[in-house]
DNA sequence: GACTGTGAAGCCATTCACAGCT
DNA sequence: AGCTGTGAATGGCTTCACAGTC
């Protein structure tokens, strides 16, 4: 156990892994080798055995790896073993998407507040939380605790509320709005850009003709 | 121009720019320098020449690249310059939020069809498209020469799907479920998990507590 | 014999730094 | 003087290959 820096690509696979592993724990399988893994989720069983050394030891050699507990380790190094309070802001139809997308909660998610500027919408209910008014952001992060803020608005208005999470105390966005956003260093940021997506799909259909 | 490989990253960069240099077209810049589109969108002004010169030479020494000019050939190349025809497989919040998602179509992307297997879904409408059941994909994606799938299906469905889609002749898949999916070398995938960016989201504020 | 953990090698992407144009 | 285009250097991630352990 030491490291500093995680690559990114390998904290996106222990999330994979950690799914996987459930789906073994759920058919009472005990042991599992990386190779079992590495074809389960389609990396090398050399990737597996790397990504799992920047934490630690956690198999037998000879053996392979307790599935309920490398499991449980996986959830602990991601996080997954505490709660996350989730505000939504942008109740549009990717945002009530997101709402009302089953998955998160098992995995420690909870979404505590949703907010928009538009009246149709207010009031309004997404799997039992109300949309509110933008102007209560900053009153919903510090009376829920939130962690995570989930940006759906469009992108003229994305900074401005990025802005606003931030000086509400927010460590973690998760950005759906095609913009480039400022945020301070201790702030994480993640971007899932749709049409970036399509865009490489498109030239790759393009450029292998 | 030569090369075989272009990096994805350069590839998803490319689309960036794109986007940028609309932006300026829109508000009548003529000519811009690599570091000014660095700093627009937030690399290295360097990272930008190395991407362009994957394709060839866009710019003038000492002057800087035509935007209009840029602009089209960044199309040209992202393969937008054409029409990609869609189909969605699963029209519940992610597939409906996906099929009235604008800003894909004034890119070139249009939404042949949408399908499902749930009874009361069949028939609604989604942005002038109608929902119809999944048995009439390969009939759909051939008669509308699809390009492009997007699955928006549950995990258990989605291999399901795929096999149904690559059979069908499709070479380009943008799947949204939580699955590893098995194509044919010939296919491009690419997955938007959503877990997984949240998962990567709570890493970062558990590891860094 | 089987499988992990890991240094070393290999590979790929980014950054540097400067020659080459305008 | 300003800015592109690019070989060389760097840095980082992945794969190899094998020693270590059960």
């Amino acid at each position: 156990m030491k490291i500093y820096k995680i690559p990114e690509a390998t904290v996106m696979r222990l999330s994979v892994y950690s799914r996987y592993l459930f789906q073994l724990l759920d058919e009472d399988v005990k042991t599992v080798s990386s190779d079992e893994v590495a074809r389960g989720v389609g990396v090398s069983s050399a990737q597996v055995r790397k990504d799992l050394a920047y934490f630690g030891e956690f198999g037998t050699r000879g053996v392979g790896y307790n599935v309920e507990d490398l499991y449980s380790q996986l959830m602990k190094i991601l996080g997954l073993n505490q709660r996350w309070n989730i505000i939504i802001v942008g109740a549009g139809k990717l945002g009530s998407a997101f709402a009302l997308y089953q998955g998160f909660i098992d995995r420690g998610f909870s979404i505590k507040a949703i907010l928009d500027i538009d009246e149709n919408r207010i009031g309004q209910e997404l799997d039992g939380v109300e949309i509110e008014p933008l102007e209560l952001l900053n009153n919903r992060v510090k009376e829920h605790k939130v962690d995570i803020g989930v940006i759906t608005v469009p992108a003229v208005a994305a900074q401005d509320v990025t802005d606003k999470l931030v000086a509400a105390g927010i460590k973690a966005i998760l950005n759906f709005s095609p913009s480039i956003l400022k945020v301070p260093a201790d702030v994480v940021l993640r971007n899932v850009d749709l049409s970036v997506n399509l865009e490489v799909l498109s030239f790759n259909l393009a450029f292998n003709n």
